[in-house]
DNA sequence: TGTACATCAGTGAACGCGCGTTCACTGATGTAC
DNA sequence: TGTACATCAGTGAACGCGCGTTCACTGATGTAC
């Protein structure tokens, strides 16, 4: 809509990325590790080395889609935080539409959280987006009515935080607040991922029974 | 040692698939998601076609080696669960071989647990595996002097588990059980899939302290 | 112990395929005067 | 408004490569008499 200055060929340009990487997911969702260069031409009905205007190379494709994979994340924890509600209510609401997003596009997910592509590494502006996803965490923890110092183990852990908290971004959190962030972080990933990779498929059992159970525990404990 | 009653020339094979699947592993150690018939003949100095005689396709092979991966896991959890010891102390056990497993080699727990490779479903031999290895946790709960039936969700997740228990192989546990061994199970799988995949690589902490409060939350929870 | 035969591991050529990427090019679109 | 030029999207051919898999074959090993 808001095509602010922009040339008619820097919007063409634009349109057909997107284009080019809307091919490229729905390759990846069904089955491909990762995308190909001459199967996405080809569906869009243009010459392999057409892309090449676009992309440098694959990589830079595959580390296009990896970005947008963890700004869309990010942003969409973010939105599920309403700012207004207790911070447990947030969080429950993070976790339902982390599962949420991570069950419509598995593949999404997958590419960010699963095994590596092989060969390929992620660009280091992926760590600030996870961060600044994890902030919306440990922003909730910071908030909550119980700080929680843990017994035990946990107390030793937050000792051990002490030092590296560069992954929060921008203002400093206790070490209990980032650790609860990061073991609340753990937890769903724990359950999402075994029920993506289709680990319950044989159990029979209701798996989002069990991530509502396990969220609920994980804000309770 | 014992090789009781088999032909050499069935020996020979054995030994030959046993090579054949070693290659197999490195080469998936060394990046790519699965193994190639073609790039492991040539490690071996012996034609492609030569692995027909031992692997029908290459499914076959990766069948084999996910098998394996199963059983070996199962079997270094079980031998890790020592009998004698307390419930606790076992699971605490099985939770360390557990990790040490995974970190010893990584793309065996992946090509389990990751991302399912493209093209590729496993056999329902799998499953058997992976329930004979939630049995070991599950006797453990069941041992546990905590029969633990939880606050809130936690009851109504037990409740629902009532008629599903098909997964845990011979004798019937109670819904607590299986619900805190599955539970436990996601925790860990949680903690070590991430730091496997490398994703608490910028973040500085320790990752095996962050494990052992983990499990040790898990366990007093 | 020796010979005849069956078994079977391994070879080399060939199949069709898809991959990423380069190159020199055509032709349309935009820009400057 | 029209012309000259520059920009740049897209093409088609070609590169070398690796993949899984089949086929007819050679030659060694084991078995039966």
């Amino acid at each position: 809509m808001a095509d602010n200055g922009r040339s008619p060929r820097e919007r063409y340009r634009e349109q057909v990325r997107d284009e080019i990487k809307a091919h490229a997911w729905t390759q990846v969702a069904t089955g491909a590790s990762a995308p190909s260069l001459n199967a996405i031409a080809k569906r869009m009905g243009i010459s392999g080395p057409a892309l090449y205007r676009y992309f440098r190379n694959r990589d830079e494709l595959i580390t296009d889609l990896v970005l947008d994979a963890y700004r869309d994340l990010a942003a969409t924890c973010r939105a599920a935080a309403a700012p207004g509600e207790p911070p447990r209510a947030r969080l429950t609401e993070v976790a339902v539409a982390l599962r949420r997003w991570a069950l419509a596009t598995p593949h999404r997910y997958l590419l960010i959280f699963g095994t590596p592509v092989p060969g390929y590494s992620a660009p280091p502006e992926a760590t600030t987006i996870a961060s600044s996803l994890m902030a919306v965490l440990v922003e909730a923890f910071a908030e909550s009515a119980t700080p929680a110092r843990g017994p035990g183990g946990a107390a030793i852990f937050d000792a051990h935080l002490g030092g590296h908290q560069k992954w929060t971004g921008s203002r400093p959190a206790t070490a209990g607040s980032l650790r609860r962030a990061l073991t609340f972080w753990t937890r769903l990933h724990g359950v999402v991922s075994l029920e993506i990779a289709g680990h319950f498929a044989g159990m029979g059992f209701d798996p989002g029974l069990l991530y509502a159970t396990e969220v609920e525990a994980a804000l309770t404990a």
